[in-house]
DNA sequence: GCGACGATGGGCT
DNA sequence: GCCCATCGTCGCA
């Protein structure tokens, strides 16, 4: 296995939406907090993209909340739902144009310790497996909404980390969108890989 | 392992 | 008002 150190640049988000969600997929988000880093390797991403897209919050045009999907590739998008939860997405695309690619699932790799204390009671193998346990296992919340990620000296960023082949990223419908109209509803544009292929 | 269900609050149609 | 890009717990296998 390969590793190596560097941040992602601000050209690897100002790409079609999609083809970031797929080429996430092995890399590595780190979230430096409280001077520790924490840092899982990203399984399963979503992608949203575009007004037109029905299941993307965009759909309703550019409002307070979804500013920030407009902006600069490279941000961080995080926002609250359900009451309780929060969930972190990275700006896509050009300035202007609106897109993002949820985070869904890492598997942990650096700041076990802390990790396991904000998730106690649950096994390893539940602590980063879902869009909201992630923020939980990271501390990430609407304090980062909006944050840089390719600004030198983020606490939060992604890095290179593993290779993925093409062939073994699987894709399918994103989730939770029951009451989305077609196509978008069924639109394969959420991305998993299994952590058994990465090099 | 799986299905059902309550919690809880911001954004918008 | 109603709708969520969800989680944890419970019951059952």
């Amino acid at each position: 296995m390969s590793e190596t150190n560097q941040k992602l640049m601000r050209s690897f988000f100002a790409r079609d939406t999609v083809e970031v969600a797929r080429d996430l997929l092995g890399k590595r988000l780190v979230h430096v907090d409280q001077g520790q880093r924490l840092a899982g390797i990203i399984l399963e991403t979503e992608a949203y993209r575009g007004e037109e897209d029905q299941g993307c919050h965009c759909r309703a045009g550019r409002t307070e909340r979804t500013a920030v999907m407009y902006g600069p590739p490279g941000l961080a998008y995080v926002y609250f739902v359900y009451g309780m939860h929060w969930l972190l997405n990275l700006v896509t695309e050009e300035e202007g144009y609106p897109g993002a690619v949820l985070l869904r699932a890492l598997s942990p790799e650096k700041g076990l310790d802390l990790i396991a204390e904000r998730r106690k009671k649950q096994p390893p193998r539940h602590w980063m497996d879902g869009p909201a346990k992630l923020t939980q296992a990271l501390g990430v919340d609407g304090g980062q909404n909006g944050l840089d990620s390719c600004q030198p000296g983020s606490d939060l960023f992604v890095e290179p980390g593993y290779q993925v082949e093409p062939g073994q990223i699987q894709s399918s419908p994103r989730i939770g969108l029951d009451n989305v109209p077609e196509p978008w509803k069924s639109i394969p544009w959420r991305f998993t890989v299994d952590p058994a292929h990465l090099t």
